[in-house]
DNA sequence: GTCAATTATTTTGTATACAAGATATTAGTT
DNA sequence: AACTAATATCTTGTATACAAAATAATTGAC
């Protein structure tokens, strides 16, 4: 792979709890994870400190490590967290976005309809992604634009999932353009609402998906 | 002290950086640090590796771990951000707050009086800790709570030094005030504006008072 | 005397060793 | 056969040892 140091590690560990590797409440075995990676224990266990600080595994002490996957209530919450960041990005966004910017965002839309038109999800996933990202990075303070795209990385499993959903792609494509609008004609209150019901489609339809899946199970 | 686990020494060195006992730049002697607190450089290197994680320190790899003190610019935007999130939990709160909550935050305001009044800072700033603390528990979304608890723990050293510039006490209780009315109402726009306004007195203050530092250094 | 190059000294990164606590296993009792 | 007590094994937490890199110091050339 790659050099092995304790933030190497970490950011693997991530993905893989990211990815459903592993699920919630598994331990995370040092000796087994260490000599797996190839490493010791000592730059693993640091890897283990870095997860627990970022909220993805709980330390418990002289017991081990256990991950942390967020459940359904947990979810809604940082989706509705989610929906608010964004609109307060879109809001400042409007009064400090340049014509530039504006091409770039319509430019990153056009790509959206591209991986739309070509029923690729993945691609479509990854356009959305900057999409939003630009409008992060627009809202012109960069603690802003960090604590977003944290967020952002930590629902991708999850936003993900939802594309697959029938015709999410084009609705979704639809509200990009009425984000735009707005954008353009410097409106904050409708970009912010615009943005913020935008995400909030997604954590409803995430409430509905495991709403089915509970049904399902009974 | 407490037992030194990596966890401990981290929430040490946490607070030793948030109360400028180092400064911007500094680099954290890893062997020094360690007899300091008694123990070996293996459980201090992982509390480094947290608080790199949560945005302390920076590690240079071979180089050391360097404090990190986030500058004017940086705190006027978290300052930004704090108003933004503080909205939201009082948007939320609005909605779904109880008459005991409701009358729990009266409470704490009548505290925050009773501090104003013997002209006492520290205590003011504790009680006025807890009186945002209600609304952000009562916006029901824990995930927004635990993030607002902890940009607030973080911008903590800072506000608390807005509170001796004259008038700033009375100034926030009126401002109090107006926010446990609107939440009283029910009227979460209203609650939602109040809210961010009043973070925002804090953010412009400290704007002003940087801006007075920097004069003054001319 | 100043600069460059070489050597010496710190300092970081990681492996390993060992102590102490937690879990699993076995033996013994009813 | 089931429950408890004692023992054994495994795992974590931490100290220490050592290699490699970075910094400081020293020497030598001009």
């Amino acid at each position: 792979m790659e050099q092995r140091s304790a933030v190497n590690i970490a950011n693997s560990l991530e993905q893989m709890i990211f990815d459903g590797t592993f699920a919630d409440g598994d331990r995370l075995d040092e000796v087994r994870l260490a000599e797996q990676f190839g490493v010791s224990r000592t730059p693993l266990r640091e890897a283990l400190q870095r997860l627990e600080s970022s909220g993805l595994v709980t330390l418990i002490p002289r017991r081990g490590a256990f991950v942390r996957q967020p459940g359904p209530l947990e979810l809604l919450e940082m989706f509705e967290v989610m929906a608010e960041l964004e609109a307060v990005c879109a809001r400042l966004a409007a009064r400090r976005m340049s014509d530039d910017a504006l091409d770039e965002l319509r430019l990153a839309n056009t790509r959206c309809q591209a991986a739309s038109d070509a029923q690729d999800t993945d691609l479509y996933y990854m356009e959305n992604e900057k999409f939003h990202a630009t409008i992060y990075r627009e809202s012109g303070n960069s603690f802003l634009e960090q604590e977003s795209l944290k967020l952002q990385k930590r629902l991708r499993p999850f936003r993900r999932q939802q594309l697959r959903l029938r015709g999410r792609m084009p609705q979704s494509l639809t509200e990009h353009e009425a984000i735009v609008e707005a954008l353009t004609a410097g409106d904050s209150n409708a970009a912010a609402n615009a943005l913020r019901d935008h995400v909030n489609v997604q954590g409803e339809r995430f409430q509905s998906l495991m709403a089915g899946l509970k049904a399902a199970a009974s």
